[in-house]
DNA sequence: ACCTGAACACCGTTCAAGT
DNA sequence: ACCTGAACACCGTTCAAGT
């Protein structure tokens, strides 16, 4: 006889999401997942192949939403500004999600990658700005210099490795201003 | 009466690079550890607070050894080019021990922060350079984008997140020639 | 078909007892 | 002074038994 559903993949996703972030990521633990959403640990298995697997769903989760966010970034036909846009909008999303965002770019062992989809989709609007700033013949090296940068930036200032002093914010500016020129120039 | 020392310090943080760097982070258990200095996991509590702070003394080491090879790094009074050297050896160390590389900025918790003058150190060459490059009016955020960017391109490198195809090295390149020309032309 | 208790292997850590 | 066996709490995971 069957037995009522008692949760959904969703719920533990988002519940693991929670305490990722809440918690840290030493602090998700199947039992902790399996109280909030109100199963035993064991059943999470039925969902979920193991915890590795439950990190890279977390963290899959994570991607769409930055995605979604970059997407979401008004196009000003300036490049320039553009380009300023969508890396404060960048920041923003991972100051807001500190520890999931760090997840993103942290990926070792095979079994965590990412899939390949969905880093694509949220790299569209940054190879759009690639474009519109150095033109189609170097716009993927233009988008990976961006991401790269604004990826360093903010995984520094997660990190707390900011320590020589100045002021953090006109920091990002500046790079912001020297990547549009740059990129736009060349 | 005393007993004679059976390891040290030192034993234990070497092998403990070791076992990150060849079985990764997972796999770094003070069990492990004992095994290959010789002793049984309860005596590395005489030397090291817990396994995050053994973690913490493996990224401070990787590190410092980061900060040696670009301090190594030939001075050619060509800023240009000087800054192309030290963006190489930067990428050639990640690429050497990328499961320590990937500690450095990954600090979470409190307990795992680094030590600021290990990172202040090996930003010495960096901030020469954005000296050079940027005058000393706009040095720190030079250094700042340089190593914001390098460090997220190596990070996305070791993520294998470039997946648009591509060459690599050609972005790499193309990364430092635009950093080259913006903050010279600041 | 899903959920559970019981069990297992493994890990970090403590501590009293050895030398 | 350092090292060890024994012990504890905790965690991921499996599985037979329940409904």
């Amino acid at each position: 006889m069957p037995t009522p559903e008692r949760t959904s993949l969703a719920d533990i996703v988002g519940a693991a999401r929670d305490i990722v972030e809440k918690e840290g990521l030493a602090n998700l633990t199947m039992q902790a997942v399996a109280v909030r959403v109100g199963v035993r640990a064991p059943s999470l298995y039925k969902r979920v192949r193991n915890r590795e697997d439950l990190v890279r769903l977390v963290t899959e989760a994570t991607v769409r939403d930055l995605g979604k966010q970059l997407d979401a970034v008004a196009v000003n036909g300036d490049a320039r500004r553009d380009l300023g846009e969508l890396c404060r909008t960048f920041r923003a999303f991972a100051h807001a999600y500190p520890a999931c965002y760090r997840l993103i770019f942290a990926a070792g062992s095979e079994a965590s990658r990412l899939d390949v989809g969905s880093l694509t989709a949220a790299a569209a609007s940054v190879l759009r700005v690639g474009m519109e700033l150095a033109g189609p013949g170097e716009a993927l090296e233009a988008a990976r210099m961006i991401t790269a940068w604004a990826h360093g930036f903010v995984s520094m200032e997660l990190a707390e490795a900011f320590n020589l002093g100045g002021d953090v914010e006109r920091a990002f500016e500046y790079g912001i201003a020297r990547l549009a020129d740059s990129l736009a120039t060349a």
